[in-house]
DNA sequence: GTGACACTGGACCAATCGGTCTATTCCTGT
DNA sequence: ACAGGAATAGACCGATTGGTCCAGTGTCAC
């Protein structure tokens, strides 16, 4: 919450990360990020010479790395699988709330994007390091390969599709439910 | 594929809900849509007094119907729950594949449209209509009430999470392994 | 025929879009 | 003190945006 100290580059991703996910790349103007970081034109463009797009990768990639220390922090202090993953579904419930966060940030700023080819490819590499870092904990607690694999992209698929529901029903419940579907 | 006979509104709904479910609501212009559909802006603003909003509207609504006939299409002949949900998951990965369908439309159409809380609130409306037929088909195979709700919200959210994974994949693997997480 | 009304066609508009450009300020090494 | 690159500041641009408006066109009932 105390942005000023922020270097401008970290504002901008910060803030840009902040509004694609509520309203979608093409829905946030530069205008928009720039209000918010407080930065002007020029300083965007100085840190991201191709401008928005760059933006949006670096937005991503910022999200993208908090996703991966919710999904450690979680796992970290697990005896089990299954307590690892409930955790991180009681985590994700509680950003829900805190942050009204609409959605996974990374689909909603590169599913729609220009490029869509890159993009998309961007978030596939996103998403296959998180399962990859939920499989690495899935063995580390003694799981087989094929059955750690199965279970990382199981709970992959469960939060995604049970946080679009939550955002649908304006609830986290749904989040708190999935270890029933574990 | 014959558009040339239909009325002009439905042109028009077909168009939009395409190219939202490609590009997101920001992400299509009036342009396009007028361009796909073949018609004039005059005749969008006839149909729909309240311009962009009012067709996307009613462009989810349809998606959501045509949604709603595949759910019964996988049901109607099936002897168990997991045999509809079984099809329904087969039915979806051969849309995938054909149409290319970046999202689940609804989504795209409804999450990051302006007025965002009533757009959103409708999304919620179609997603319990949707949970709600696959749960009247999981009652009438025998489930009980309880058990039945459970499994089709499950059924839901394995579907959202999975096509998300399946788009930024650009395959339709993981919508058939699907019915491995039932 | 003729009036009424649903619909089409497209010119036009202010606002906003992403992006470019140059001038200036700030900071750091010497 | 001073040089020089990094960073900031914002005026400016053409293109596109969603939306308005009205003149036409078709098609009914009478």
């Amino acid at each position: 919450m105390t942005d000023a100290p922020l270097p401008t580059k970290d504002r901008l991703i910060r803030a840009a990360a902040n509004l694609f996910r509520t309203r979608g790349y093409h829905g946030v103007g530069l205008a928009d990020v720039l209000a918010e970081a407080q930065a002007p034109k020029g300083s965007l463009y100085h840190h991201f010479p191709n401008g928005k797009s760059d933006l949006a990768i670096a937005a991503a990639n910022w999200a993208s790395d908090e996703m991966l220390r919710l999904i450690a922090a979680s796992f970290d202090g697990a005896e089990t699988f299954e307590a690892g993953a409930t955790t991180l579904c009681y985590k994700l419930a509680k950003l829900f709330d805190i942050t009204g966060w609409d959605t996974c940030p990374v689909a909603n700023i590169l599913f729609e994007g220009p490029d869509n080819d890159a993009f998309r490819a961007h978030a596939g590499h996103i998403y296959d390091g998180w399962i990859a870092e939920v499989l690495d904990h899935a063995e580390r607690l003694g799981l087989s390969e094929s059955d750690a694999s199965a279970r990382a992209e199981h709970l992959f698929v469960l939060i995604q599709g049970g946080w679009m529901l939550a955002r649908a029903r304006r609830s986290s419940e749904v989040l708190r439910d999935l270890r029933s579907m574990l």
